[in-house]
DNA sequence: ATAATTCCACCGACCGATCGGTCGGTTTTC
DNA sequence: GAAAACCGACCGATCGGTCGGTGGAATTAT
């Protein structure tokens, strides 16, 4: 067994991608279980072999979607001592993610509230719960160290900043004006110091 | 002929009314023509004579919402001198609006991306497009006025502040902490100052 | 005033298409 | 040769949409 146990890289992996990339093209109920098989080259049947639902397909986009925001921005900034500097950091990388063309189910775990059922559910929104804590107390930890007195609450903030951070997918085309490295310091700048500065 | 002509209120409307509702609930692909046709206590064949498909339903529906914003925020604010105040006020009002009950149009015309005939789609893009550069242009104004030297161009201050109150839907809950009157200064103070004054 | 006609909202059975999902069997891989 | 990968025909359900017809209110003719 030397370093075998692999090859065909595993293909659920290949068949998640191939999916995510089309349900956030054409949305997941436009999206047919037929059209991911033909994309892969597969039938129908093969791709059952795989996967017992779409439904858990769409889980397993949706989960690998927050495993890549948890690994790109959360685990990524752990060893920034300075919040300011941790919170700048948090909004490049947030942005970075939402535009990489290459995580596609990032997107589709913004957008799609299809009904799963319960029990996936809940471990997706606790998942996205989390996230936004996550956020709201690296926001908290900025205000405390800068001694804000504004009328702006953490909670507050910390959804706004998501908000305009997760719509961005709504209106970004990639050869128009506004390019994501115009954006991060934009953005970055509106949190800290607002608009007319 | 004194004040006759009406009786049955327009049914139409009534319709269209029910099926926002309904396609905010369930979205739009999982509520089918039966379902809205039996929330009015119709059948489906009845339905279908007021309306040719479920796509002009949904192109009606999204047409209103963006009556309803440019009625209630934009029509509203034409009064207000100072660009300041107006700007102040377009963000209470489209919030207001955004969280109203009564106008679950606007949620539908946010969320639903469903690919509709490509003459009626650019005409809403179109519609949401002007509202963009409305925004854009009265957050120019107040830059001017103010003197702005930083970095947040007005279009991205634009299209940052239509993300985070376009995406107040996607978490806000009556019943939950932060309500609205708590989250229109907070979202204004946000932008003219940022998160940490 | 009444009978005949028009009109309109509506019904309910039906259609073709497509959907998610199944299953028995065949091919491929090691 | 066993196990995993895959095929393709098939199923029941549901979808958006159609259509011939019906009943009653309004309109017109007589």
């Amino acid at each position: 067994m030397s370093g075998v146990t692999r090859e065909a890289v595993d293909s659920r992996q290949d068949i998640l991608r191939t999916a995510a990339r089309l349900f956030q093209q054409r949305g997941y109920d436009a999206t047919s279980m037929n059209d991911v098989a033909a994309a892969l080259k597969l039938s129908k049947g093969g791709l059952y072999h795989h996967f017992q639902s779409k439904d858990e397909m769409l889980f397993h986009i949706m989960n690998h979607a927050l495993d890549i925001t948890e690994e790109r921005v959360v685990k990524a900034v752990r060893g920034i001592q300075n919040p300011e500097e941790r919170l700048r950091t948090v909004i490049r990388l947030h942005i970075e993610v939402v535009l990489s063309v290459r995580d596609r189910e990032v997107t589709v775990m913004l957008h799609e509230n299809h009904p799963l059922p319960p029990s996936l559910r809940k471990q997706i929104n606790q998942r996205k719960k989390d996230y936004i804590h996550f956020v709201e107390g690296l926001i908290a930890e900025v205000q405390k160290q800068k001694g804000t007195k504004g009328t702006v609450s953490a909670r507050a903030a910390a959804l706004a900043l998501l908000g305009m951070i997760n719509w961005i997918y709504q209106w970004y085309k990639p050869e128009g004006r506004l390019q994501a490295q115009d954006l991060i310091p934009q953005y970055t700048e509106l949190l800290f110091a607002g608009a007319f500065q």
